[in-house]
DNA sequence: CTGTATGCAAATCCTTTGCATGCCT
DNA sequence: AGGCATGCAAAGGATTTGCATACAG
């Protein structure tokens, strides 16, 4: 069962409808395998389809995060970034502050450390976020 | 030597002015412990003195962290929060999702797997951030 | 003096919302 | 049919900025 079919099935589930809109939406999302904000979601969409709203990109993609399907994360620079989970291992973020490309890592190490630490608090952990700030390998040469 | 001379020295490193209204919100900014955004900074300032405004904050937040001397975080809720550095050890944050209370843990050992992982892929580390979302402790037992 | 800093209000950026209408199920 | 979804434009919240004025060094 593919992604899309997973989604038609959630969807039943949380009662929502499948749109022309939404479905195009979806499509587009789990064809990205790299973070975007909602606006250049929208930009995209707006020059392969007509008749998509700005407002139902940016309520499309809450729903998909509140089914689990996209996850929504900010790296400082007051807009937010989603990217969808399925399929993907999970990873934290490099981000370069020179050229501002975003290189993902595999951090099980790190939610290891953290579910221990969270353990021995006594919190519950819903998710948990680590951004790395600094300059990548090819913008230190300049 | 206390954080406020040291703030001076490095204004005068960086061409900065030591104002009336800079040098209220640097005090200020150096006694809170816990973390804050620019606009409540400002009105815990502006119940206290008169003549500085939201305008000045943000700026003088900018500073200071151009500085080093703050920590600017968001916490998936749209804005900033500061929280000044010297002093304080290392730490990451745990974020309640039901009471909204920012917990603060010891981290020295998700740094040290950073900092491994960083160097493997020829990374420079400006700084990282943790943050973990989940339920703490008192809020379990809703 | 000269260059920063300030205050104000307007502007900007991102995101959300009210409401009338449209369209899945 | 009934309820969720959409589009539009307006509202919203946080932050930044232009410009004339004030002031530190």
């Amino acid at each position: 069962m593919d992604e899309y079919s997973v989604f038609k099935e959630i969807s039943r589930r949380y009662n929502k409808k499948i749109t022309r809109q939404r479905s195009i939406i979806v499509r587009k999302v789990f064809s990205l395998h790299k973070h975007f904000t909602a606006d250049e979601l929208y930009k995209m969409l707006r020059s392969e389809y007509s008749g998509i709203s700005r407002a139902t990109v940016y309520r499309t993609l809450r729903v998909l995060v509140d089914m689990g399907f996209v996850e929504e994360r900010e790296f400082g620079r007051g807009k937010k970034y989603y990217e969808h989970i399925i399929g993907h291992d999970s990873h934290s973020h490099f981000v370069c502050l020179k050229c501002g490309r975003i290189f993902e890592f595999p951090d099980e190490r790190i939610e290891k450390e953290i579910e221990i630490i969270a353990g021995s608090m006594g919190f519950k952990i819903e998710k948990a976020s680590t951004i790395v700030y600094g300059i990548c390998k090819e913008c230190q040469g300049g």
